[in-house]
RNA sequence: GGGGGCGUAGCUCAGCUUGGUUAGAGCACUCGACUGUCACUCGAGAGGUCGCGGGUUCGAGCCCCGUCGCUCCCGCCA
């Protein structure tokens, strides 16, 4: 614990942990959990754990009274006691290597049991190899998991984060400013969380799923560079990595424009991973969306391994081949990524793949490979040797293709491209390609209704230049915004936002809200400020828990989040939500459904 | 909203395939022994609403139906 203040109080000298030789001879006093104890009849060892880490402390006839060491005998693991002795150097033959204070111990001379703890409910303390308990029972006695060593780890590498973020975006004068967590229902993204109002019936707050309307309005307000640490919240199903109430490292700038967010990002980006312990580029790979769509059919493609998707539209064009000409006739493609190797992989293996494209919605996954020299398979008969010459398959390769429109084609090559990495152990461990995708589409429509929707929010700027080339066609303008992606995950993303109010107003008119007066009603106060003179600007935000995890090696939010929700939103610890007295609700002017 | 997995002692699990005396193991716990252990060891003991409800059966931890909880995934998450 270098650099921290001492932890010192007037009950302790030391943190258990943070003994070591140098300490040997010093009187000391420790204060802690019994961690595990060995009971050997004429000598007692107690293992304490605090905050710091573990010691051995050791309860002998030659410097322990005979109450001391009955004490330290009958003490349950949990408890929390205070002990003092003096540091020892460990005998050579007894030193334990594993434990970071192993060359030394304390040997008692007193022993207080400040609070005696029942039998846990789920052990703290556990042996190699042994299994976690149930997450059900861990989210129950969150009070006894995180006690456990890894947890703590955890949540301490998360304050370190915290303090980085925060340090790094003050010194580039940034401004912590707190918004609202009583706000107003957003009309468009996830269900909010409602909070009823007592004083006024029938109306309701709403927690915010993010701070993005208030951050912009500090920039109309001239306070030119705001961060936070935002909590938000959705009211939508949950994931391993999705809670309803989650951390964004939020920003917002003005007079930038989208290199100075995105320098920023790799910066604090940079400085997270460093304080994690790792190495982050200075700078960041680019790709436009439209890269990032044509060769890796994903917005957030994982650049560890190749297998990059080719359009062999042309080749197949010429081939007497019905599933594709009719897909080419449609306006589709046909595109796929060629794997080295895979030519070996058994019938089933492949029809494992297809099944993969099927679920991610492709009709189906043509394939082919070269044996021996030759084309095999299915659609071997179709090519023609130019085709083939074109195709130029290598030995011992597997070709898979998908004859479709690209947002059939998208996801279902890349889900197979992922599998095939997987197979062929593409990832190396370690390896970390941090990736700036930017030209998102400003607008997608939904398959059904054809209504425009924005792939990013309302509030982001379309390029000028295409609002310019196509006036009458918003489908084809581009979005000034960006995701910063690694390794196939997104980390963050954030755009240039509209700071002219007409075109905020037509945006709105685009998605569906054309109304004037409607547009007031609900998004009044950010017109408002924008026609109040706004100055340009954007920001970018990033997942804040989601990060904590990744550099914590941990697996699921559930452990970087000192009290979690279980993935039906609910606190088993708290007992969170749960009913309440009639006459609260009554009070609230809520009258719950029958039954 | 839909699909998969799991639910047996405080904890981790076996038993379920093929229903049949009294449901087992390891750890933890209690008692006893033990002066250098570090997942101490050894002996003894206690500990069960087999998630819950219903059904089939002479008989259900086991089969069937429903339900609850946890979890993973799809939908959803601007």
């Amino acid at each position: 614990m270098t650099l921290t203040p001492s932890l010192a109080t007037s009950l302790r000298t030391h943190l258990a942990g943070s003994l070591r030789v140098a300490d040997a001879g010093s009187r000391v006093t420790l204060g802690g959990w019994v961690h595990r104890s060995r009971n050997l009849g004429g000598i007692v060892f107690l293992d304490l754990r605090d905050r710091g880490g573990l010691v051995q402390v050791s309860f002998g006839t030659d410097w322990a009274s005979a109450e001391v060491i009955a004490a330290a005998a009958a003490v349950g693991v949990e408890s929390v006691v205070l002990v003092e002795g003096t540091v020892v150097e460990r005998s050579a033959e007894t030193k334990n290597a594993e434990m970071g204070t192993g060359e030394v111990e304390l040997r008692a001379t007193s022993l207080k049991v400040l609070s005696p703890a029942v039998t846990p409910a789920i052990p703290v303390a556990r042996g190699k190899g042994e299994k976690l308990p149930a997450e059900e029972l861990r989210l129950r006695h969150r009070y006894l998991d995180l006690r456990r060593p890894e947890l703590q780890a955890a949540l301490v590498l998360r304050h370190r984060l915290l303090q980085v973020t925060r340090r790094y975006l003050s010194e580039r004068g940034y401004l912590e400013l707190e918004t609202p967590i009583l706000t107003k229902p957003t009309p468009e993204g996830a269900r909010d969380y409602l909070v009823p109002s007592r004083v006024h019936p029938g109306e309701f707050y709403a927690l915010p799923q993010s701070p993005q309307i208030y951050k912009q309005l500090f920039m109309v307000c001239g306070f030119d560079r705001y961060f936070q640490i935002a909590r938000c919240f959705r009211d939508e199903d949950l994931r391993a990595d999705r809670q309803p109430e989650f951390t964004q490292i939020d920003i917002e700038a003005s007079f930038i424009g989208q290199e100075d967010i995105l320098a920023l990002a790799e910066g604090l980006i940079g400085a997270l991973w460093k304080e994690g312990g790792y190495d982050a580029p200075e700078h960041f790979e680019r790709m436009t969306y439209a890269d990032a769509m044509e060769r890796y059919g994903s917005d957030r493609p994982d650049l560890r391994y190749g297998l990059e998707i080719r359009d062999h539209s042309a080749l197949f064009r010429p081939l007497e081949f019905g599933i594709t000409q009719s897909a080419l006739a449609a306006g589709g493609r046909v595109r796929g990524i060629v794997v080295p190797g895979a030519a070996s992989w058994s019938r089933k293996q492949v029809d494992e793949l297809e099944a993969l494209a099927k679920g991610a919605g492709a009709g189906g996954l043509l394939r082919l490979k070269r044996v021996d020299g030759k084309l095999d398979g299915p659609i071997a008969k179709f090519f023609t040797p130019e085709a083939e010459a074109a195709l130029a398959l290598e030995e011992g390769a597997l070709a898979l293709f998908v004859a479709a429109a690209d947002h059939v084609s998208n996801p279902a090559l890349d889900r197979v491209r992922q599998e095939c990495a997987q197979r062929l152990g593409l990832v190396r461990e370690g390896d970390r390609r941090f990736l700036i995708v930017y030209d998102f589409p400003m607008f997608d429509r939904d398959p059904v209704t054809g209504a425009l929707g924005a792939v990013h929010h309302p509030f982001t700027s379309p390029k000028a230049e295409d609002m310019a080339a196509y006036p009458d066609e918003p489908h084809r303008w581009r979005a000034t915004a960006y995701d910063v992606v690694l390794n196939g995950l997104e980390l963050g993303g954030g755009s240039i936002r509209t700071h002219d109010a007409a075109v905020q107003s037509r945006m709105f008119e685009l998605l569906g809200i054309g109304d004037v007066a409607e547009q007031e009603r609900r998004f009044g106060f950010l017109l408002e400020g924008l026609r109040a003179g706004a100055p340009p600007h954007g920001g970018i935000a990033f997942g804040f828990d989601r990060i904590t995890m990744l550099l914590s090696g941990a697996t699921s939010l559930r452990d970087v989040i000192a009290f979690p929700k279980t993935t039906a939103a609910r606190a088993l610890f708290e007992g969170a939500p749960t009913l309440v007295p009639a006459e609260d609700l009554k009070e609230l002017h809520i009258r719950p459904e029958a039954g």
